[in-house]
DNA sequence: TATAATAACGATAATCATTACTGAATGATT
DNA sequence: AATCATTCAGTAATGATTATCGTTATTATA
C-alpha cells in the first residue's frame, strides 16, 4: 500500500489544517472557492478513507453533521455552548485520571474500557464574560 | 409542562421498561406487535416530547440512530464492541473524579463545564471471554 | 514511452434517521 | 352539544451520508 496521491485529497489536508474541526461540508465550501468542481462525495469519500486509516479523526456530534480532527492524538473535545466552538484537550488530562475512570466504569459496568468519546460542553472564556 | 397522558404515550414508556436503551425504531416495532396501526412519527414525536421535558433521555452514537433511556440519573454509558450492549454507569463514578475531571477540561481548554457525554466502549464481561 | 490496470473523480441517485405537514379523530372546556 | 386544543396515522420533506456509474487521472508494466 503506497501512499495516495490526489490533487484533491491534498485540498482536502489543507482545509483541514485551515479549519478548525470543520464538517464536511465546510471542507467542501472552502475548496470550492479555489476549486470549484470539487464533488462533495469526494470529500465524504476522501475523510471517510483518511479516518479509516487513522489519519484523522472523526467526530459525532448529537443532532450535528461530523466534524473532522486532523489531530489523531488521544484527546477529548469541549463545546463552547455559546459560540459553538470546538476545542481539543491538548493531552493535558492526566492519564491517571482517564485510568481511575476506566476502572470506575468497568467496575459499575463490567466494561473492559478500550476507548473512550467524551464531550464537555459549557461557555468558553470569551463567551462567559459576555453571558 | 405537565405530564401527558395517551395510549399510545403510555405503550412507549412501557416499551421503554421492556426494551435496554431502544432506538425509536425498535420502540416502534415493539409496539407495532400488538398495536400494528402505531405510526413511527406518533414514537418520534412522544420520545422527543419526553426527552424536550426531561422524562427520558436522548442517547446520540456515532453513526448509529439515538437510543432512548428512561433512566434520567446524571450516569454515563458502556458499550460492548461484540455484542453491542449498552450498560449505565449507575451512579458509582465517584463525583469527586468527574470534578476533576471537569477542572483539567477547563484548564486546557478554557470551557468552564456545565455538561457531559461520555460513552465508553470496550468488552463487556459476557464477551470477554470468548474473544 | 505506450499502454494496460487500477484508483479516484464528479455527478447524481439512493438510503437512512428524523422532522414536518395533513386532515381525521379524540378529548377537554365553555 | 358546540367549540377549541391535542394527538393521531399516514405521508411527504429534509439533511447527512453513502453508493453507483461512466469518465478521467495516476501508477505499473511491457
Amino acid at each position: 500500500m503506497t501512499k495516495r496521491f490526489s490533487a484533491q485529497r491534498e485540498m482536502i489536508r489543507d482545509a483541514l489544517t485551515m479549519l478548525d474541526h470543520p464538517t464536511a461540508a465546510q471542507v467542501y465550501d472552502h475548496i470550492r472557492r479555489a476549486y470549484p468542481q470539487i464533488s462533495l462525495g469526494t470529500v465524504y469519500r476522501n475523510l471517510g478513507d483518511m479516518a479509516a486509516g487513522g489519519e484523522v479523526l472523526r467526530l459525532s456530534f448529537a443532532g450535528a453533521p461530523d466534524r473532522f480532527d486532523m489531530n489523531t492524538a488521544d484527546h477529548c473535545h469541549a463545546a463552547c455552548v455559546w459560540c459553538g466552538r470546538i476545542f481539543d484537550t491538548d493531552g493535558s488530562l492526566p492519564a491517571a485520571l482517564l485510568r481511575e475512570l476506566d476502572a470506575a466504569v468497568e467496575k459499575s459496568t463490567g466494561i473492559a474500557v478500550q476507548s473512550r468519546a467524551m464531550l464537555f460542553s459549557g461557555a468558553c472564556a470569551d463567551c462567559r464574560p459576555v453571558h
